[in-house]
DNA sequence: GAGTGGTCTAGACCACGAA
DNA sequence: TCGTGGTCTAGACCACTCG
């Protein structure tokens, strides 16, 4: 993996003063629900500090001693919750040097599902905007988002390629009032990783997914965009992505060639 | 804040003595890696009492203070390595009752995979024996399953159904040397779980599985089997399954009715 | 009421990374 | 050398299940 895997250096281990912090982690820890055991709601008010972006991606999360003070719970307590974050994939802890905001860069996912003759490494493959437009989305796709009845949506179609040779179409939908500022980016500068414009362009950090597989035929357009034969096997892959407070974020539908497809399950 | 007793000067490094009713135990932790963490010891300790099937599955393991004793370790510890087990799948916990051993019934993993008409609840689809044959496995499948060079294996082909609706064909190989009461077994006593023959037959206990999924397109006997036409889009998966001790215990490879695929995957 | 796992504390010492 | 998370202890009290 080429891209992405970087880790915080040493010199953006940003901290924040701990005066400035505590008030706000006391509101956190008062907001979630009191019924729930300690170190749930202290888990709850950990998200919380990422949602709001205090806890910044790549950054460290105070120290678990720091943790203790603020919260005023015992290091056990306070471990139990990172602990469950880290599982979560939402933190990352590395001994002796701190625990981090992981950078969710599971648009890597692809490689998963499909298998790409490149000798080596896995390398990203090239995602290229063929239409972007703004208008209503077919009702599935509004509720999934949660959208207000008349809101309107951004909506993309992407080709992927591994050395110019087409694996993969998507349909991607976005609500407008989260990401108004993709409708007037120019097209060029859309890369070859989407989520990356999400965070810089729109703030918004997709921190896990939901995909529904199955099989399907190609036709019309996604049969001539991947140049297959109609009636040639396609995987179809849902997908709803959701931010740090489960809220969804974007509705994707993708169609892959099935001949690429692979994946691996480990069942216990 | 508790109102314990508190001592001037802890600092106690004392071992408990070894209990003299838990000779087994202190043998299992004594054959596990020294310079393992003592909880990881302890895991792979509780390991080799399933392995050995002097913890059964659907029975109650020793209580979290008795394992203390038996083994020397402090509460905490122990609590971790069962944690551990727990998110294995191995065991289960359940509050005020005790932790018991699962019976690991994933053979309706298949309901992960496929769906099927009936409405309302998952039943187990039929499962029908079509041959039984004892012969030398292709060198794939002797790799895989870790087998002497010249050792046979039992091979079973088994058509799955709904309602007398086949979806899936099985090609099955075990171990002559781990299986061999199944080659003997009527064939009218197969019932429609695999699995639980495994275990009453032969005492072999699957605990885990790897899949491999891909697509392909329906040919010969897989196509007749399913009543497809040739070139119909098939699922084709294929399972390596291991026992506790993570040595391999079955091969299949089974092919199923893409139409009917479906998957769902979170990711984080 | 006895026994179970669930939660929580308030420390200890260690290995490792960075300066 | 100092600070970090990793490991471990030796208890406490609780909610729950079961007889």
């Amino acid at each position: 993996m080429s891209t992405t895997t970087r880790k915080a250096s040493p010199a953006r281990r940003t901290r924040r003063t701990p005066a400035a912090d505590a008030p706000q982690t006391l509101d956190a820890l008062a907001a979630t629900d009191p019924r729930l055991p300690l170190y749930q709601r202290l888990k709850d008010a950990f998200v919380a500090q990422l949602a709001s972006r205090r806890w910044r991606p790549g950054e460290a999360i105070p120290t678990e001693a720091e943790l203790c003070r603020a919260y005023g719970a015992s290091i056990g307590t306070v471990r139990h919750a990172i602990e469950l974050l880290a599982l979560d994939g939402l933190l990352e802890k590395t001994p002796g040097r701190g625990t981090f905001v992981r950078t969710p860069s599971f648009e890597g996912s692809l490689f998963r599902f499909f298998r790409h003759r490149a000798g080596g490494e896995d390398r990203v493959p090239q995602g290229r905007i063929l239409s972007r437009a703004v208008r209503l989305p077919p009702s599935e796709v509004g509720e999934s988002l949660r959208m207000a009845p008349r809101e309107r949506a951004i909506v993309l179609e992407r080709l992927r390629s591994f050395d110019d040779v087409p694996f993969l179409c998507e349909e991607i939908w976005l609500p407008q009032s989260r990401f108004a500022a993709l409708a007037r980016l120019p097209l060029a500068e859309f890369g070859n990783l989407l989520y990356p414009q999400y965070e810089r362009h729109c703030g918004q950090t997709v921190a896990s997914a939901r995909e529904h597989l199955s099989v399907a035929q190609a036709r019309g357009v996604v049969a001539d965009r991947l140049r297959l034969a109609p009636g040639a096997p396609v995987v179809v892959i849902e997908r709803l992505a959701f931010g740090y407070d489960r809220s969804p974020l974007e509705w994707r539908r993708s169609h892959g060639i099935a001949e690429r497809f692979r994946y691996d399950v480990d069942i216990r």
